[in-house]
DNA sequence: CTTAATTTTTAGACAAAACTAAAAATTTGT
DNA sequence: ACAAATTTTTAGTTTTGTCTAAAAATTAAG
């Protein structure tokens, strides 16, 4: 499996998680910034180790085998994440890249062991699930800030845009991953809110809440 | 930078301190298990890039950039090394290989941050020094073993053999980097020794006691 | 000093992964 | 239904890194 293999099989099952319907060559090639071109070369490869089926204009879906293939590497990509925040300090934002080098690190050893260092932990950084060695996801039901109503309580589980520019956003207000948020107040008229982060007592606009997930706690 | 061009640069550099000499192109070859052509046309890459220099027959020489880019990577060899082993419980035979892995990711603050997190160690788990950030390497005066005479002493500061099988019968022996070793008795026959090691006295051969290396402490 | 052995390089191919440009197939709009 | 728009595939190149087989250059040996 190379590196390439393993970053297409990557794409095409989150493109496949976000819209459970076969992906399109064309997305494939979207996601992983490339020609259309080359993404039909790699789905061809790919069909050919059973790692998935497609027909022309239906799109693409991974087998049993490519779909497990792809969460291991979601799974370390997870821990890796984690490692690097928890231990060496890094923000939110600078994680991703790195991430994306480790991730094809092949060693089962490693990646037991360093699950074990960080005990065990469910979510990365952004709050995503941590697939278990199994490849069992654990389904973490979040709603989007937004939804929430006055007076409404909630725990900040996720993020969706994860840009670098929102994260820094975040970073600034305060905002963090377990943070305790309750909406003070909604404006009806452009969804801005006040919220209670910890502490803090914060304005968001629309924008931002919409890509903050929380889990409801009331 | 490849990761092929980083394999080829770290062999080269081992293979020049070893001898003091310019590489030949077959030396280069066999460390890297590959096919003379293949070497040359390395080189000739490398060469292009400046990364060494080289007159045929004359073997090859790294310039100083090539040598700060191969010391760079022995750096983050011996630091994963490290982290393998006193983190994630890898044992000195296992480490190897994933850090081969590991030696290429590329992310400065990622190895800044690791070094850190480690307490700045000055060696790795084999007792190899490791380069600083600016690519100082430490020389360490290690003598062998084999050449300590009754009631010498010294400390465990490295091997030579780094074979998987000659690691396993070390840890089998209890011997490890910073062990107190004191020669008891020294058999002129056959070259093999009784030593202290720390608490326990064990029987070694010549063989094994000329992969060791000490620090003479007295 | 010429032949033999060794070392090194060239030439030509191949595989992986990408690209561009163009063709072919399918779906959609009216 | 048929042209237009979209999606997908093909064909031909490129780059990196490898290989084999053969040629060329250098060193060593009698």
């Amino acid at each position: 499996m190379t590196l390439s293999e393993e970053n297409y099989l990557k794409a095409i099952f989150n493109l496949e998680e976000q819209t459970h319907k076969g992906v399109p060559t064309n997305a494939i090639a979207e996601m992983m910034e490339t020609k259309a071109s080359s993404a039909t070369d790699m789905v061809k490869r790919l069909s050919e180790k059973e790692l998935l089926k497609y027909k022309p204009y239906q799109g693409t879906r991974l087998t049993p085998k490519g779909k497990s293939h792809a969460v291991k590497v979601i799974r370390k990509h997870r821990l890796w994440e984690t490692f690097l925040v928890e231990n060496l300090d890094f923000t939110w934002d600078e994680v991703h890249e790195v991430a994306e080098q480790l991730e094809h690190i092949q060693s089962d050893k490693l990646i037991h062991q360093l699950d074990k260092f960080l005990g065990y932990p469910k979510t990365d950084p952004h709050g995503d699930p941590i697939p278990d060695e199994e490849g069992n996801i654990e389904k973490i039901e979040k709603k989007v800030l937004a939804e929430l109503q006055q007076e409404d309580e909630g725990i900040c589980v996720g993020v969706d845009d994860s840009s670098s520019a929102f994260l820094k956003y975040l970073d600034k207000l305060d905002i963090s991953l377990g943070n305790k948020i309750k909406v003070i107040e909604k404006e009806a008229f452009d969804n801005s809110m006040v919220i209670q982060v910890e502490e803090n007592t914060i304005s968001i606009s629309s924008l931002a809440s919409k890509n903050i997930y929380v889990r409801k706690t009331s």
